[in-house]
DNA sequence: TCAGCTCACACTTTTGAATAGC
DNA sequence: AGCTATTCAAAAGTGTGAGCTG
């Protein structure tokens, strides 16, 4: 597949890929969600952009796709981690996540095939430090990394087969490795996170046209970490996670007993010592000491330890707080607060390709009941919903969770209300909170963003009512996505081109509005970001503190965000064609651009991420010829995230490619890859898989993105129409999954090849990862 | 000096190939 | 010959703690 850019929808972020709902169970709660990259831009959009597209559509939404339910399985198990602050570890390998994301899915058509997508966004623009026995933001959030979408390893699949089982999503890993070339899920270390699921019929994929489910639990919040903060989350994990089961206090590897074996250690070396010299008496002398029993173990240990060798490492460190007589010198476990400060505008980069998304007809969702919005992140419903809730349930302070995030009752309209409330309020806000509250609802994909949502739609407030309605209802909305909208939005296009697009769309000074976007294109996410920064208020993220009101400011990489972005998005959407797309099959608009990191000139492209990721499944797409020029962005970018790459699975891919993907009903050839087609010639179409991967080490570019403008999405839905291609699907702003195409192809090399050369990597067998960030891609 | 990150370590579970039995 | 069950080794996932970096 391509870059995401190809793919809106694929990209989940911003925009739309669907109808992002949350759910709780009871009360549906809607938070934005936000995609990565859609954030940024989207606080840097201004609201209006951000404000779903109208739906003018929507009406399909009411189909069966409405039904679609998710559950979360394992919810209880989230909620003890949210309760206290949900801490994720990072590696630069890749580590999974724990607790796993576990999901009963209903309301599928059996007969149907879908696509099941994970991707994660930050929740705020913000960056945290565990301090005083809680999270609070310290500052603004990097600039934001590649979107990745981590593809079911069952994708595509009937729907039959969604629904006769959990559906876990335990092999997606994290990392911080900006460069991975796993395809993992890069994220940023001590930043907020939110996991959304997405369903998208195969078909949908291929052709854009199909509906799209999100969906969002609020009680998945996390923050990232390299090693555990709170000694609390230590406990649960070690409890909870088998592969600790060493280090439980029965384990082999718990505390005692590895007191007990250094303790051997260092008689084993005292005795040598003593053999030796004398001086060794000094760690013997110690160990005596060691208090009695058990819990001598560890002070015995400590003692040992620290007779013998270097100081030990800090008692602080000791995790568990039960462990009491250690702790003398360990620390107490604090809780765990959460500031949570928006950080308005992160603008980092902007992933922008999450701005793209979105949009999107939130008013359909709405309609739905479900909330669209994006608002940003969490904006007001979140707020709402988890302020109420309990800010103080969860561990993280700052953002509350919503608290229903556990019961997930429903957390009806409140949320709304709430969710203004929280902005403003607090920075520091309880994670928890924010989850519970919103738990429930879906979220459309939509991903309007924070952005403020435009008027109506935009508004959280849609959301909030959308949430309202009832959780349990969720309301996907399936929208369709267009892959023209939102995504590109995000893009941050550099190029004018690009920029023209997303400009087109939207105003200009929204766009400008925030400085950090300024780039061009990037609009689109920073756009709902924009509110963000103010964000916090205007995000309702509950935890989200508002400290960095300026988003804006905050992020200094204006250009980083890229409106461009746009430009691709626009693109796909607005030719039915687009939705043709297979996946693999680059969207036309693709085709007429030209990759920038195709120029020689990798300069301007970096796409990090895409030669990592490369997973790409085999879609195939074609690229269309990268006429792309890119001009090289002159725009500096943040040093890009890889975004784009997505990393697919292996089977997906291979069905995309195969056609597999395409359900009956879309077949490749269809895909509007006609561009591909010729693209495929030109570019063969390239397989998903490659297309992760992209491998170039070139740092993405948002500038690149912008350059497409007509792969720009509308974001805003009012701009709409100005270009709206004839989206092949109707309404609705989904985000267009982008694929990245490889930096190194920049070239015209088809895709697939390039794919094809990455892919290695990134098969794995347990699922696939797409770059969604478009932005990457060009 | 310190916060944050990386790495090696020991332990555990999971996975998959090899083998045995029916 | 084909299928299923069992065994075993390798791979991979975990938190820990020391050391390194900026």
């Amino acid at each position: 597949m391509l870059s995401v850019d190809m793919y809106p929808s694929l990209t989940l972020g911003p925009q739309r890929i669907g109808d992002c709902y949350y759910r709780d169970r009871e009360a549906p709660a809607h938070l934005p969600l936000f995609p990565t990259a859609c954030d940024v831009a989207a606080k840097a959009l201004p609201p209006r952009l951000l404000a779903p597209p109208p739906v003018p559509s929507e009406p399909a939404t009411k189909n069966p796709k409405d039904e679609v339910k998710m559950e979360l399985e394992n919810a209880s198990l989230w909620k003890q981690f949210s309760s206290v602050g949900t801490e994720m570890i990072i590696t630069k390998k890749g580590r999974r996540m724990f607790p796993g994301l576990r999901l009963k899915l209903s309301g599928l058509n059996p007969s149907l095939r879908y696509i099941l997508l994970l991707d994660i966004i930050p929740v705020d623009n913000s960056r945290y430090r565990f301090q005083g026995g809680g999270w609070q933001a310290v500052g603004g959030a990097e600039a934001r990394l590649p979107d990745r979408v981590f593809i079911h390893p069952d994708s595509p699949a009937t729907g039959a087969h969604w629904q006769s089982r959990t559906i876990s999503f335990h092999y997606a890993k994290l990392t911080n490795n900006t460069l991975d070339s796993q395809g993992h899920i890069i994220l940023h270390s001590l930043h907020r996170y939110q996991p959304r699921i997405h369903v998208i019929e195969a078909r949908d994929v291929l052709r854009w046209g199909g509906g799209q489910h999100s969906f969002v639990f609020p009680e998945t919040q996390f923050i990232t970490v390299t090693a555990y903060q709170n000694n609390k989350i230590t406990e649960l994990k070690i409890n909870s996670n088998p592969f600790a089961k060493g280090f439980r206090e029965d384990g082999m590897n718990s505390k005692k007993q590895r007191d007990a074996r250094q303790k051997r250690k260092m008689a084993v070396l005292t005795e040598t010592l003593d053999i030796v010299n004398c001086d060794p008496c000094d760690s013997t002398e110690l160990l005596p000491q060691p208090t009695t029993t058990n819990n001598t173990t560890s002070t015995d240990l400590q003692a040992l330890t620290l007779a013998s060798l270097p100081p030990l490492p800090d008692p602080s460190c000791g995790y568990r707080p039960e462990e009491a007589s250690y702790q003398d010198t360990l620390v107490p476990e604090q809780p765990l607060d959460l500031g949570q400060e928006f950080m308005a505008s992160q603008i980092s980069d902007i992933s922008i390709s999450m701005a793209n998304g979105i949009q999107d007809t939130p008013g359909s969702e709405a309609a739905n009941g479900i909330i669209e919005r994006p608002d940003t992140l969490g904006e007001p419903a979140y707020t709402s919903t988890f302020s109420a809730a309990q800010a103080n349930s969860s561990s993280f302070p700052s953002a509350q969770l919503p608290q229903s995030s556990a019961s997930f009752s429903s957390l009806p309209v409140p949320d709304l209300s709430d969710t203004s409330d929280p902005q403003p309020s607090i920075p520091p806000i309880d994670y928890p909170s924010i989850l519970s509250s919103t738990t429930p609802s879906l979220q459309q994909t939509s991903f309007t963003f924070p952005t403020p949502p435009p008027s109506n739609t935009s508004s959280p407030q849609p959301l909030l009512s959308s949430s309202s309605p009832s959780a349990d209802t969720y309301h996907t909305i399936p929208e369709t996505i267009s892959p023209h909208t939102p995504t590109d939005t995000s893009f941050p296009a550099p190029s004018s081109t690009c920029q023209s697009g997303l400009q087109d769309q939207i105003p200009a000074h929204s766009l400008l509005t925030q400085p950090s976007q300024t780039l061009q294109g990037e609009p689109i996410t920073s756009g709902n970001n924009t509110p963000s920064d103010q964000s916090s208020a205007v995000f309702i993220y509950p935890n989200i503190l508002p400290t960095n009101p300026d988003p804006a400011p905050a992020q200094p990489l204006p250009n980083q965000h890229q409106p461009p972005t746009p430009n691709l998005p626009c693109s796909l959407p607005t030719h039915g064609a687009a939705t043709s797309f297979a996946f693999p099959s680059v969207p036309p608009h693709m085709q007429n651009l030209s990759f920038p990191n195709v120029s020689p000139s990798p300069a301007h492209l970096h796409l990090p991420n895409l030669s990592h990721q490369a997973p790409a499944p085999s879609l195939a797409a074609a690229f269309p010829p990268s006429t792309f020029t890119h001009p090289s962005s002159s725009l500096p970018h943040p040093p890009f995230q890889p975004s784009s790459c997505l990393a697919m699975s292996s089977s997906f891919q291979q069905s995309i490619s195969s056609t597999t993907l395409l359900p009956p009903t879309a077949h490749p050839q269809n895909l509007p890859n006609p561009p591909a087609s010729s693209s495929t010639s030109s570019y063969p179409p390239v397989e998903i898989g490659a297309i992760p991967q992209f491998n170039p080490p070139a740092p993405y570019r948002p500038e690149m993105v912008l350059h497409h403008p007509s792969l720009l999405p509308q974001l805003d839905p009012s701009l709409p129409s100005s270009n709206p291609p004839p989206a092949l699907y109707p309404a609705f702003p989904s985000y267009p999954l982008r694929l990245r195409q490889d930096p190194h192809s920049s070239l015209s090399i088809p895709f697939r090849h390039l794919y094809r050369q990455h892919q290695h990597g990134h098969a794995h067998p347990q699922g696939s990862y797409l770059d969604m960030s478009t932005r990457p891609v060009f």
